[in-house]
DNA sequence: ATGCTTTCTTGACCTGCATCAAGGCGGCGC
DNA sequence: GCGCCGCCTTGATGCAGGTCAAGAAAGCAT
């Protein structure tokens, strides 16, 4: 079945940084072995179950987390309203690096949507490394100027999208990503992509409720223009798909 | 009149860029005054009336903005989808810093909401300044992760507060922000807030439209929170429209 | 003044989505 | 197997706010 196996728990884990996907992901590309070598030495890895949270919102930050398995999602929860899925990380990515960079509280918490396998390096192993390396922080720097750049955008997708579209948007990006990992077919033909994640946090994500999301879908369906099994989508046609990306003309 | 004067059109503009507030403001205070002299003599100054774009999104960058007076804003418009004013910049701050460092085009387009007087210093120059001293690249790469922090906080409150919160949010930022520059009066009390835009404008930077904006402000006003008088707004109780910030609770 | 233009306000209408409330379907422990 | 507990789906209802349209008010030029 297509379902992700479930990581089994307790077992000891082993991962050398040297040979995980993260070495040549953005930030630690520009790190020599050697360096790497000490990172992995010193790092601690995790098992996270489904819903864990990896750091929240207001605590110290000990430290960055570098997804080797599994997606997580960064969300922010301003006081009294329901939270927000601010963007996604997939395996590859290392999260948390912004508060370990300026050393304040955590702005937000990331919280694993399937059971992650994480690494955690120490903020002092952080700054040592930095220290003797300027150019991995850069590439945190230019980081955070994408990220900002895509939160905007999102902004204004939340604003005047409507939910149908929002949807869409998700999953064309889903299976962008996938691009050049594992699918066979053209630029706009039929795929399919794995939904990393249960319908609330998706819901959280675009920034809507569950029930909306499931009418959402299903109206998608009903068009023709997804066939849904559970978590793993079929789509007809990705063009259009993501026609539906782009508010009503006519 | 409480209203600002309108600059009038044509006439020279020399400015000091070491009298100007934008000197001690974030990422200039850290350059000193021989630096700051070279820049005053290279830059050039313009008058922007109101509406007028400061630049525009897609367009390659030629360097930073100073605002010496007046208050822009900085949008984003998705193709297609209306425009959103991603945030406000008031005088002293510096715009456009972004595309600038990184020498990419520009991701977004900033306009004078109000009639503003800003300086332009060359992207070459910038440049020069940077590479003898980096301290106020830092200050601009701290605020880069200030705006993202700021964005997602505004992304969460889009999503889930009212038309009618927002708009008290907004006041209560201006109200806050015009503290200990000219509000004698104490931390909850009564005061007045300018509101430096059009209608329309504030209705982007809200993400709705001008009726519902127009509508939003009178309920507040029916509900004693507000009294209006076109740009210029009496408060009766700040903490009062504080509260309205926060969800609807019971 | 007088007109012309742009901004702001008001009204009527209608739709998208949140909300409340059940009911189906797995997964998991016993 | 059986029961329990999350998840997901479906239905019914109500309301916030978008849209269209028409005036009123405020600028600005002549």
């Amino acid at each position: 079945m297509a379902k992700l196996s479930p990581v089994s728990r307790g077992q000891p884990i082993a991962l050398d940084c040297l040979a995980c996907p993260t070495r040549w992901s953005a930030e630690w590309a520009v790190l020599p072995d050697e360096q790497m070598a000490e990172i992995n030495a010193n790092k601690t890895t995790r098992r996270y179950p489904r819903g864990v949270f990896i750091y929240s919102q207001g605590q110290p930050c000990t430290g960055v987390y570098c997804i080797a398995s599994g997606t997580a999602a960064v969300r922010r929860a301003e006081p009294s309203l329901p939270a927000v899925l601010v963007r996604l990380a997939f395996a590859g990515e290392t999260l948390g690096y912004r508060s370990a960079l300026d050393e304040t509280l955590r702005a937000s918490d990331a919280k694993a949507l399937e059971p992650c396998v994480i690494c955690h390096v120490e903020v002092t192993l952080l700054h040592r490394m930095l220290r003797r390396h300027r150019a991995p922080l850069q590439r945190f720097q230019t980081h955070i100027a994408v990220d900002l750049d895509q939160t905007e955008a999102d902004l204004a997708q939340v604003a005047w999208l409507p939910v149908r579209g929002r949807v869409a948007r998700l999953i064309v990006g889903l299976v962008e990503r996938a691009r050049g990992v594992d699918t066979p077919t053209g630029q706009n033909g039929p795929c399919e992509v794995a939904l990393p994640m249960t319908r609330r946090d998706m819901a959280e994500l675009l920034c809507t409720r569950p029930e909306t999301l499931t009418r959402a879908l299903q109206a998608l369906e009903d068009d023709g223009l997804l066939r849904n099994a559970g978590h793993r989508l079929a789509i007809p046609s990705l063009s259009r798909l993501r026609a539906e990306t782009v508010p009503h003309v006519e």
